[in-house]
DNA sequence: ACCACGATTACCACCGGTGTCAATTAGATC
DNA sequence: GATCTAATTGACACCGGTGGTAATCGTGGT
């Protein structure tokens, strides 16, 4: 089992009788080289099996072949799709994907960015919601000389480095499918407070109701905390209204999946006696029962582009269309016209 | 913004009046150094804010600060919960944590976990299941000169590198559980063939019963896949047997979840009509009604192990309990009596 | 055959650390 | 104060790549 010592750029250079430089060349396929050369350096690399040091390589060209997914989200689909996004973006190439979760409440979250940036010094950060929406640790990026990429739920303070999707517009369009289907008391389960997001999925449940002439009827309105628990709580307290609402928009899938079990235990049935939307697209919104209608949410998009906007050689910095990725409303089976009792 | 230069360790050496090489003392720690100097030069480095280049490092050392998780495991909260745990093995050290999925079925997963390793170079990795069932990845990691670890579902061909837990005992324990209770006629949902741990868990289920004198009876076992989907599939058809079990086993929560689903859809009242317990304790099985009786698989502490080992100093390889962690059933709503109707 | 010139290739320094071993310094002993 | 030994510190090569520039090669033109 003896140590497997590496080849090296020198045992190629060696056997191919070149210099090093020539064979640099070849693995950084520079057109400047003959294609003889060519041929001989890279039969030795096959024959020998040579594979570059990457650790070499990032210091002679001082950068790194790894990007990083930095994250304070709980939710365990969401960042294995952001991973396999990512992984999707630097498919093909030799990048390699890191992940460092932070603490959002910490008072030491910069310092630990900052300390997990300058120990690892990867190529680029992406930055995933809800961290991304706190400037301080973009700029944060920025001093630190890494490239950096948010992800966001809607266009942040300013749209550099930001990929994003518009989620007011989501909801909006959402909200107004219930209407179109004749809801016209429409509960909310809104998200945490604090955030971009869920203020954004409000501001669009308000602009679907007004746009249709309708009143926001703040007791029609809970707070959730994007869990399944805070989702049965809201939707028991909206279900026992006395004048409860025919259809909920829940900001996020769990919490509309809570709804559906509160409004069962209350004994009503759904979709008949409650539509329900929610907003993610988890692969569990099309495994419970009644399939889902939601809002499917790009993150697995985003999630490439982000990577790809990374690594992508400087210069590349086109905004428009592709830094804000559509949402669409995905139709299951959590919603039909309201019971006319 | 103007590029942000890193100061290195000649900075440091220049400002403090010392060579390189006694700052390389400083930063590792070395003890024979002078506390004088020590202090002045930490001074230095707090003062200009200096921190190694880690490139330089694992050049220098031939080793870098990086454990990687390779994986082909669709589920996220299980990726989710070995990436904590391997984060918390490595939390207080300068290394970091990279994933890489792999796909189980394609033909060269050598070959792209060979690639994958030498474009990183990684300190370690740590072979989830069920790919790490496959010795030759085990092989092939050693041929690479890469330290690695296994994280089973139990002991596998060798012990060696591989941290686990005894998938066997613990359905055992799960099914005398539901013996206790009176249940004789008892269901199992498997997991697909081919891999290690649903077979330790079938054999586990056989040996409940046989140590309870019970007869195993085929017509009670069906094949799942780990998703609800077979899960609903198969609970169906084991609710729909002329002599229906009492109680069901399933491979993992994901199909008993299923399970619920087809029995309540079939009028059957959880768990007065049908007892149920699932395997792995995710936490969807705490939020659904009634919350589920499970296996608590000790991932986290696994993954955490794992990571540990891996960095641990060479020679630190003792082996026993440590290795082997012990799962535990949790006890929740879905288990009861048998109905004697 | 000779020269200019572009295409190839080699040489050497350098990226920012660490290992080795020699040189220097300090403290102890007589 | 001289000598010896142990404790500190420094000089230099090296890890395995890349950049810049000089040297060499081949070719066409005259």
């Amino acid at each position: 089992m003896g140590t497997p010592i590496k080849p090296t750029i020198n045992d190629v250079a060696r056997l191919a009788q070149v210099s090093k430089k020539t064979v640099s060349r070849v693995i950084n396929k520079s057109p400047l080289l003959s294609d003889k050369t060519r041929k001989r350096v890279e039969s030795v690399i096959a024959e020998i099996g040579y594979v570059p040091n990457p650790q070499a390589r990032a210091l002679a060209l001082r950068r790194n072949f790894i990007v990083a997914a930095i994250h304070d989200n709980p939710n365990a689909q969401f960042l294995v799709n952001v991973q396999q996004g990512m992984l999707e973006g630097i498919a093909g190439t030799d990048f390699g994907l890191m992940v460092q979760p932070v603490d959002r409440n910490s008072p030491t979250i910069a310092a630990d960015i900052r300390d997990f940036i300058e120990r690892q010094r990867p190529y680029g950060v992406v930055l995933l919601p809800p961290i991304s929406e706190k400037p301080e640790l973009a700029q944060l990026c920025g001093d630190l000389g890494v490239r950096y990429v948010r992800m966001g739920s809607v266009k942040l303070d300013t749209a550099e480095h930001t990929v994003s999707s518009n989620d007011r517009e989501a909801v909006r369009r959402a909200v107004s499918y219930l209407i179109e289907h004749g809801h016209t008391r429409i509960g909310l389960i809104e998200g945490p407070e604090g955030f971009t997001s869920p203020r954004e999925r409000r501001a669009g449940f308000e602009e679907a109701l007004e746009a249709a002439g309708l009143k926001v009827d703040p007791a029609l309105i809970w707070p959730g905390k994007y869990t399944f628990e805070s989702g049965v709580t809201a939707g028991q307290a909206l279900v026992e209204l006395k004048n409860r609402p025919t259809a909920v928009f829940a900001c996020n899938d769990e919490m509309a999946i809570g709804v559906m079990i509160a409004a069962r235990r209350s004994g009503l049935a759904i979709p008949e006696d409650l539509s329900i939307v929610g907003f993610d697209d988890t692969p569990l919104s099309s495994h419970v029962w009644p399939s889902l209608t939601t809002v499917h949410w790009p993150i697995v998009d985003m999630a490439r582009t982000a990577a790809r906007k990374l690594i992508a050689p400087e210069g590349d910095k086109e905004t428009g269309a592709e830094w804000l990725l559509p949402s669409s409303l995905v139709e299951r089976d959590s919603v039909v016209k309201p019971n006319s009792d």
